[in-house]
DNA sequence: TTGTAGGCGTTATCAA
DNA sequence: TTGATAACGCCTACAA
């Protein structure tokens, strides 16, 4: 009654353990027809490899940390999803670290137990090598292969959304639309550990690109990324703003808000105001909010594989991987 | 310049491998003398054992695996402190699992990696034991020991906060502080499975106890958990509020919003407006806002003492395990 | 109270 | 292309 062990798959087999192992590694030198074997002995006994031999054995962890922010916003969920599924297919378990505070981070770095548990580390959004670097050279082992994903760094591999790109399509966009131009920008933190330039990023681009269109921005307000704030700075924009007016609101967020208080307002969505988000959250298809998609499962599935490479011993230079967003056009820019 | 393993930690201290296992794991039968010797081994050493091994060669994971819905929350932080204190203290392992929605859910529980990593398991604010009877009596192993937080159910063991004392204390109180007594309820999720009774517990408390001081309820108020949807209750509220009024709002969140709101009114809080929060955010006690202070990390703790004791095999009857919030009373009640 | 040796379930090495 | 067999680092009898 106890759990089948390779053992047991290699004598239902009749091949060795080595062969059932190396099906399980996908190693190439296995006949077709021996695999077939090993495979369905393994499915009839419902084995599953027991990680923990594994890893002892192999003398590494099979596991990825991943550290980043909070978990319970799209963007997070969609990149887990990307990253989970590629590590999967590996064969690796992956180790989620909210980051909420600077404490909790520090809590993790010293456990002793997460220098076992980690064979790679994927950073998302906030860029932490600096640390590693200082505070924890000597507690964290030198160079665990790592990857960033939507942050960048000289001589890590990155994978990226390229958010100028993404306020450049904006700015494109909203001044061939006319009307007043305004912007919604979301505060970043102030904490230089936790920091960011998403938001910075989509700004300079959509500013770049309605200067280069010859357009000025009327307005640009900041909110933070909180929905009573949001609407209470729609509420202030609408008040100040010269209609029509078309509002790149730099998140579906603020976004969302600004459609609000538009509404209570009795204006019309794509005549009076238009309005463009970013992140194409699932409620925006359904709101008829024109915004920007991003690829984010995408990136989150190539970082992964980018981690992977190194940690079969792949020397290479560290590559950036740019990913671009796209603008789909809805109602709430056509009246 | 390998890590060292328990041979290095033997024959340093000139012991077999055999007493330095039973110095790391609090065998009694060692000489005081010795374990001083072993202990300073492995300090001189830097040794910190290797869990892998340690989990193939004990047959268990050492590794807790918490189910909870998000980490995003004070409550969940202050609770996962707890938690991760005593398990650390056994020599165990935490897995987080955020569980956001179902289909996460059930990818955690279909993934064979999970059956390995947990000894057993921690649920918090979710009954999730229905689950694992039904759908994944297969695939999940029977019996795993389990732990309820924040949560009841027969035949677990639970620690779970006495929300309805919570309300009832906020009732006594409300009810002797005169004014027209208002509530904010928070609304609580629809579907059957990610459901809890923490609001409705706080609820049934309040009524209770304000019945029972021969008051009544002018009004009651329902808000998402959101600061915006609590910012437009609070303001419905007063808009409709006979003044002097006392309000229980059933989380820091909707009291906060609530004092947003009376201020914004020029209303003064402790005198015009009185206000009753519950879960003594960081924020709270700057803001002086009255609310119910409940011993998260001490229950957090608990819950993994209740469950250390089945992993160690004690056969018992299930317990529950009360926590009991307590009013800690500020300026937003005392004019 | 202590040391020795066997075993846990893999992976990796080396012949065959 | 395979099958033995030696690690991997620890825990736990069993003996001393």
């Amino acid at each position: 009654m106890h759990k089948p062990t390779i053992q047991d798959v290699a004598r239902r087999a009749g091949v060795g353990v080595g062969t059932v192992s190396r099906v399980l590694n996908n190693h190439s030198a296995v006949r077709a027809s021996t695999r077939e074997v090993v495979l369905s002995a393994i499915s009839d006994l419902k084995y599953t490899p027991n990680p923990h031999a594994r890893r002892i054995a192999g003398g590494k962890s099979y596991t990825i940390s991943v550290l980043l922010p909070v978990v319970t916003t799209e963007f997070y969920l969609r990149l887990l999803d990307g990253l989970e599924h590629a590590f999967q297919e590996a064969r690796y378990d992956v180790a989620i670290f909210p980051l909420l505070d600077r404490s909790r981070l520090e809590r993790y770095l010293g456990s002793h137990t997460l220098a076992y548990q980690a064979d790679g580390l994927v950073m998302v959004t906030y860029n932490l090598t600096q640390i590693f670097q200082q505070n924890y050279g000597g507690a964290w082992p030198h160079n665990v292969p790592s990857v960033l994903v939507d942050a960048h760094a000289e001589g890590v591999d990155c994978a990226y959304m390229d958010n100028v790109l993404g306020g450049r399509l904006a700015g494109d966009y909203a001044a061939k639309l006319g009307g007043t131009l305004y912007a919604i920008w979301v505060e970043t933190e102030l904490d230089l550990l936790f920091t960011t330039r998403v938001f910075s990023d989509r700004r300079s681009g959509f500013l770049e690109a309605v200067g280069r269109a010859g357009r000025q921005v009327a307005g640009e307000y900041i909110s933070s990324f909180d929905s009573l704030a949001a609407r209470s700075v729609a509420s202030q924009l609408l008040d100040e703003a010269v209609l029509p007016a078309t509002v790149f609101a730099s998140a579906d967020l603020l976004a969302g808000a600004l459609l609000d208080e538009a509404q209570a307002r009795g204006l019309v969505i794509g005549r009076d105001v238009r309005v463009i988000g970013f992140d194409d959250q699932p409620w925006s298809k359904g709101r008829g909010l024109t915004t920007l998609h991003q690829p984010v499962e995408a990136m989150g599935y190539d970082a992964a594989q980018l981690l992977l490479e190194r940690l079969t011993g792949q020397e290479r230079p560290a590559v950036s991987h740019r990913f671009e967003p796209r603008l789909i056009v809805r109602s709430s820019t056509e009246g």
